[in-house]
DNA sequence: GAATATCAGTTTCATTCGTAACCATCAGAT
DNA sequence: ATCTGATGGTTACGAATGAAACTGATATTC
């Protein structure tokens, strides 16, 4: 392959070993693999907002938007879908009328609590194959990334 | 805030060291930042897809989709808009009438170039950033997670 | 040598997403 | 009090996306 000079890949940009390339693929690898474990009753945005919303507890919407770096429109429809779906409940501010609260429902929290330990159950099974001290690096360096990153982010 | 244990977080699900949200945020932060080395002219998927075409040299639609586990209407239509461009032309296959071959134009080989250039800076930048041994580990892991992950996926 | 299956690539259609505009509400200034 | 500007959240609309159906071509099977 390759014969014709005139068409030889320019040596420059190894994708193989290009950072952002990597990241890509790998994240969207695990995440479209993960999101087995709760596919069948959620969508990977519902999951998402339902995650943050389980461990940051009664909060906002806008909350959770920076919390995950999701675009409020994005939250917004989540949990339209999390209400429908009777995930969670929301109730407005008594002093301030534009503050929607979130909260789980009781059988929200516990079908989460359900959904949870199958993530954790996928994730130590990661962490195993990585071995605990490539994990540690592994997660330390993609902090690193982000917050390196994030300042210049507009959204 | 969370007065009323009915609301409590539930503590297993701890997102901040939680792999594949913290996966997912690194690599969108990256993703986002990065693409303004090419934003003016390119797509982030012409982006991609011109960047392995560059690498592979002259190869097909199917091969780049492979290679950057993409799906086949979004490089078929990458494509498309890369060729209105002026940066790849096609070629229908001699004897395999159904195979058309993409090559980079000189003048759009000329213009990758300078990006890949600031593109090497940019992820220059990251790498110091991080240092050379996190570096190293970090590619290393997120090779390990895609080939560990990969055989599973149906796309 | 038809009939069938497979393959490269495109198109159609329904869904998802982000931008921008919008509503309702509140805070601050005058 | 009213005007201005911000804020939490939703909606309308266009662009991007993936699943599935499709086209045209080649391989395979009988």
């Amino acid at each position: 392959m390759n014969a014709n000079p005139e068409t030889a890949p320019l040596p420059a940009l190894e994708l193989e070993v290009f950072l952002p390339y990597r990241l890509a693929r790998a994240s969207e690898a695990v995440s479209v693999d993960f999101s087995k474990v709760y596919h069948d009753r959620l969508s990977r945005t519902e999951w998402r907002v339902l995650a943050t919303l389980a461990q940051l507890g009664k909060t906002t919407a806008t909350v959770i938007g920076a919390h995950a770096a999701m675009h409020k429109t994005k939250v917004s429809r989540a949990v339209f879908a999390l209400e429908k779906g009777k995930w969670l409940i929301r109730k407005t501010d008594e002093t301030d009328r534009r503050i929607e609260w979130l909260e789980l429902t009781r059988t929200g929290g516990k079908r989460f609590a359900a959904l949870a330990k199958l993530a954790l159950a996928y994730e130590a099974r990661l962490m195993e194959e990585l071995g605990p001290k490539n994990a540690r690096t592994l997660l330390s360096a993609l902090n690193h990334l982000e917050h390196i990153k994030l300042p210049n982010l507009k959204r």
